[in-house]
DNA sequence: AGCAATAATGAATTATGGTTCATTATTCAT
DNA sequence: ATGAATAATGAACCATAATTCATTATTGCT
């Protein structure tokens, strides 16, 4: 009998998450990843079932450690939604800041439509977790009533998504933290500085279209 | 001599786009590019240089439109640059309303390497108007002098482009006009009501590393 | 009508790269 | 040490689909 050697299950996975973070999943060879992982390109197929395999399985690992952090932090009573926002956004943020091939791969193949389904179980999972925050925000009073959260967890993702790739691909322009506190601020404060916003907040800008 | 018959250079592009659209670039063919415009899959090569040079031109023409539009905007001086914040969600909102196709591709092939350097041309066209917007308002003291812009912009552009997405993903689930709203809200107040805005607001929070 | 001149065609070519599988290497139990 | 069992290999296979180009069709001009 013989008995696998090394780790080369997790060798090819390592070796796919940097070239799916330099080419792009679609240009990306197996070939590529099997030599950088330092086996044959067969060999691919004894730990994986396909590419499609290796790109759902890096997301897998990204989405579960994020999910079970963010469950964490939820479930904490001490801490208060304001601050459990803020949490939230720490955990994505140093998710990524401390390895940017995920970042770039989490960014560019999001929508990739090969494994879409897959996909949206393991994310929905940390989004509803992070709308229930919202909601609990709401409910004690600390956030506005007048936004729809489902709309806004969606919006918050999708901007950090973004952030995070123009960052990863040019790490030295933007620094993390800083992106960071103005991301928290804008969703806290808004843009709007205090005199603007005794102005213009209570106006009947708010009214039951904004689906709540 | 012989002169073209009818407009097969926007038919195919046409065509591009609806299929471009349900199948994502990668996954879209020449030849079903071809049999929707009804012309023969190398006539597609008489109009455009490649397959790249086809996705290139569907996103000159989204960037060119709002760009162009939001040129008149920007410039309007009659137009508090709130107001101008609105119409520059109303803006991308409404293109992407009336062709839910190009929303889709917007988001979908946005990160496509294969045409990231000229696609970035156009779109950093519209971001700096964006910004300008963004500029003037904290100069008229009606924005908070404590963010970074240069980050709220592109926060705001990949959330517009995320609730986008799954607006034309599932266009039934979510109206177009509440998203719009919601995000306006968000933008400008925050989600943290008066109460709590005024309860934690000013504490030292905004410091020198919010990077202004 | 006949003829350039250009448009259009689509089968053939070509390139690519994912996947398979016959072969070889390694390990361990006896 | 031997051989059964599994690991690993990588060249060959195969499917796909972008692109080319020899051929045909259409148009306007004289």
């Amino acid at each position: 009998m013989r008995i696998k050697a090394g780790n080369k299950e997790q060798d090819i996975l390592n070796s796919a998450i940097k070239v799916f973070a330099e080419y792009g999943y679609n240009n990306s060879k197996i070939s590529k990843i099997a030599e950088l992982a330092g086996v044959a390109s067969g060999s691919v197929y004894l730990y994986y079932k396909n590419k499609d395999d290796i790109l759902l399985c890096i997301f897998k690992n990204i989405w579960d450690g994020l999910s079970s952090k963010l469950e964490q932090l939820v479930k904490n009573d001490l801490i208060s939604p304001i601050d459990k926002i803020d949490g939230m956004i720490d955990l994505v943020f140093d998710m990524f800041a401390n390895n940017m091939d995920m970042g770039k791969i989490f960014v560019t193949e999001h929508n990739n439509p090969r494994i879409k389904n897959e996909l949206n179980t393991y994310i929905n999972r940390f989004l509803n977790l992070g709308q229930e925050v919202l909601k609990e925000g709401e409910q004690q009073g600390l956030f506005t009533p007048h936004l729809n959260y489902k709309i806004i967890r969606s919006f918050i993702f999708g901007g950090l998504r973004h952030l995070i790739h123009l960052w990863a691909d040019d790490q030295a322009n933007i620094p993390l933290d800083q992106i960071r506190l103005n991301v928290k601020s804008l969703i806290k404060y808004g843009i709007l500085n205090k005199n603007s916003y005794e102005t213009f907040s209570t106006k009947n800008e708010y009214t039951k279209i904004y689906g709540k």
